[in-house]
RNA sequence: GGCUGGGUAGCUCAGUUGGUUAGAGCGAAGGUCUCAUAAUCCUUAGGUCGGCGGUUCGAAUCCGCCUCCAGCCA
């Protein structure tokens, strides 16, 4: 039975296999699928798919972020309504994960409408029992980050020239009591080390939730907002409209499936795992006691039993040794990455990334990857085995009678396959299964080498060593078309029929598999795997790809402009002292990531002024420049450099600064009035 | 600044509880076979195992200091 494994029997005798929800993030609608989207996705879909082929039920989500106040401001630089805005690109995912045939079982919106009554009726529950509280909030706040900012955050932007990103700002909110939760959450992750994978993410998780220094222990959080009005309205009280966290997380229970409680595996990019690894849990503990459970005492088993099993965070991959951001336009588009075939794709994401670290991504190494493993490596062993079974045998695979010491070896090695592979990616290292997969099959290459049979082929005496290795190739191609199918299902369905095999690969479980088989019929005639890609030509291929989709950044992007300040009387503007300057001299500051150090001629005298331009300039583009300087600004020191002064600068909360530039016949020294 | 994890062949990385000549893949060079996708296979590359000091009969592997990098610090 092929469910036998991994099935267990329920009160009537109705086998019921073991449920495994896996959930990617929810993608925030406004952004443009890249590389990170399609790694995460594809990596669950992976998951997805072997864990179906274990005989496991799988329920496959991923979804979209569609509120906050960036979709407000787009739609409203656009004229439509926030609705419009996310009906219209919430698509650019759902499509792409459809065209490249993930086997996604539902893709949830938070702007669906059980979503957000979900939502609405936790937070009711929650607002009832004490766990929500409703307060007021005052602090600074990023509009950029559209979030508050701790004064050490506050301190740094001001550093960098970032300051006109703040303000001040103090609103009622309601707060989920976070504090609370300090003492499960702890229990929660010496319980279950698993719950944070890799490990030494759930040491970092750790230090968060009970520093044990100074900072003190966990903060409530603030969950709602009135400066904000796309989002799901607090429930009797809609001047507030829930925020960010508790509305996104909640998408996991929202749009869960009947008898798929808890999640098995959450797949995060390490940038939120601190949202997914401590607010998560305690939202779902805050949901699951019951009167009478002891915040204070041991966290219940029965608790424990709805938390996520593993919040599995990876890493990123990095173009070059940069993160790859939208302003800098180094971002890996799907078009680009999928130029070799979606499986391609697969392949290369889940053998080059070891998870939980980044990865530097260049083509060069992608189509490396392909052409000494797929074409070199699987694709030229399935034809050479393939072939001479044709040419020796007709096709047919004839069951060896006997083993001499290599193939004895391989035959040892063959064995120990599956369970290699599946013990690894049950861990999710799909990187050291195939890499694993992988070695055998490059052994196979030198046991055909040392067999020749070629020249076995030739005399009749040699006719049952021949057999052997010949059937041996079989089996194993056989078995890597099974065992790699989740992650290429396309090539390995393809391997499969070239076998002369039936069915779906995809249909087929784990449990049934029985290495040495005999082969139900004639392999066919086979068919290139994989073609060798040409570097040269590839990378043109490539840039092409890629310049066809440079012009879209230049689009026109909605400013994201802070509001405008209070108004101040003229005198207290007149105490600002500003002075055209002329750069001298410009330097890096070592170890800053945005600070630039220059010598500016103010006429009368010259200056040391830091700025925060590294970002838009380059030292040298910065000598000989006029700029208008802030000449009365009281010195401080940055990076253990004195500055006095400012440069002016402008942009709105999303660009890079630009220098105001006084005209070149102004003298440094004028004033600016 | 605090905490954590790292710095091993050109590149990406393995290196178990300290022990004979420090490994793999890719790339590069030379050679070989011919079943195969100009593929395969074999050989080679002479790497102060970040630096200094210590423990030890013996350390990439333990300890200390230094240095560089990354991550986390709401």
């Amino acid at each position: 039975m092929a469910l036998a494994t991994s099935g267990r029997l329920e009160g009537h005798g109705v086998l019921v296999s073991k449920p495994f929800y896996v959930t990617t993030p929810i993608y925030y609608v406004n952004d443009k699928p890249h590389i990170g989207h399609t790694y995460t996705t594809v990596m669950a879909d992976a998951l997805a798919r072997h864990h179906r082929m274990l005989g496991e039920d799988v329920y496959f989500l991923t979804g979209t972020d569609e509120h906050g106040q960036k979709i407000e401001k787009t739609a409203a630089s656009r004229g439509i309504t926030p609705q419009q805005l996310v009906d219209e690109v919430a698509p650019n995912f759902e499509n792409l994960w459809k065209q490249m045939g993930l086997t996604v079982d539902h893709f949830v919106r938070t702007t669906h409408a059980s979503h957000k009554a979900t939502v609405q009726a936790r937070f009711t529950e929650l607002l009832a029992r004490g766990d929500i509280y409703k307060a007021t909030y005052k602090g600074l706040y990023s509009v950029s980050d559209e979030a508050y900012v701790t004064e050490i955050q506050a301190k740094e932007m001001q550093a960098q020239g970032l300051a006109h990103q703040l303000v001040e700002l103090e609103e009622e909110s309601y707060f989920f009591r976070l504090s609370s939760y300090e003492n499960w959450l702890i229990q929660l992750y010496e319980k279950c080390p698993e719950f944070v994978q890799p490990d030494f993410r759930l040491n970092e998780v750790k230090q968060f939730v009970s520093p044990g220094g100074e900072r003190g222990n966990l903060q409530d959080l603030s969950i709602s907002r009135t400066s904000i009005t796309w989002g799901i309205p607090v429930p009797g009280d809609e001047k507030h409209v829930v925020y960010v966290w508790f509305d996104a997380l909640l998408n996991y229970l929202s749009a869960s499936k009947q008898g798929h409680w808890p999640p098995a595996v959450q797949l995060v990019g390490k940038d939120i795992l601190r949202f997914h690894a401590v607010y998560w849990p305690a939202f779902l503990m805050a949901i699951y006691r019951q009167e009478g459970d002891d915040l204070k005492g041991a966290l219940p088993d029965r608790i424990c039993a709805q938390m996520p099993k593993t919040i599995l965070a990876h890493g990123w991959w990095l173009m070059g040794e940069t993160k790859m951001s939208k302003s800098l336009g180094n971002i890996v588009r799907p078009k680009e990455l999928l130029h070799f075939g979606t499986d391609a794709a697969r392949f290369f994401l889940l053998r080059d990334m070891h998870i939980g670290h980044d990865r530097a991504f260049t083509f060069e190494a992608f189509i490396d990857r392909l052409n000494a493993d797929l074409a070199n490596g699987l694709g030229n062993l399935a034809s050479r085995s393939i072939s001479m079974l044709q040419r020796y045998r007709k096709g047919v695979v004839v069951e060896p009678v006997q083993y001499d010491a290599a193939d004895t070896e391989v035959r040892e090695l063959l064995r120990q396959a599956a369970p290699q592979y599946l013990e690894r990616a049950s861990r999710h290292d799909f990187n050291g299964a195939l890499d694993g997969l992988w070695a055998f099959l490059r052994h196979l290459d030198g046991y055909i080498v040392k067999a020749e049979p070629w020249k076995l082929a030739k005399d009749e005496a040699n006719a049952q060593k021949l057999d052997t290795v010949l059937a041996q190739l079989y089996r194993a191609l056989r078995l890597t078309a099974l065992l790699a199918g989740p992650v290429m299902p396309e090539l390995c369905q393809q391997l499969w029929e070239s076998l002369g095999l039936t069915g779906h690969v995809m249909d087929l479980r784990f449990a049934d598999l029985d290495v040495e088989a005999p082969a139900p019929g004639p392999v066919s005639d086979p068919k290139p795997l994989f073609a060798r890609i040409d570097k040269e030509t590839a990378m043109n291929e490539i840039e092409a790809i890629r310049a066809e989709a440079a012009p879209q950044p230049a689009a026109p992007q909605p400013l994201d402009l802070p509001p405008v300040k209070e108004n101040i009387d003229y005198d207290t503007f007149a105490k600002t002292d500003l002075r055209v300057g002329l750069i001298l001299e410009a330097e890096e500051v070592p170890k800053s990531k945005k600070l630039i150090k220059m010598k500016v001629d103010l006429g009368f005298e010259q200056r040391t002024i830091l700025g925060g331009i590294k970002e838009a300039y380059a030292p040298a583009d910065l000598v000989g420049r006029r700029v208008v300087v802030v000449a009365n600004l009281a010195p401080r020191a940055m990076m253990g450099i004195e500055s006095h002064g400012m440069l002016l600068c402008a942009s709105d909360n999303a660009s890079k600064p630009y220098l105001i530039a006084p005209p070149e016949d102004a003298k440094p020294g004028f004033v600016v009035r």
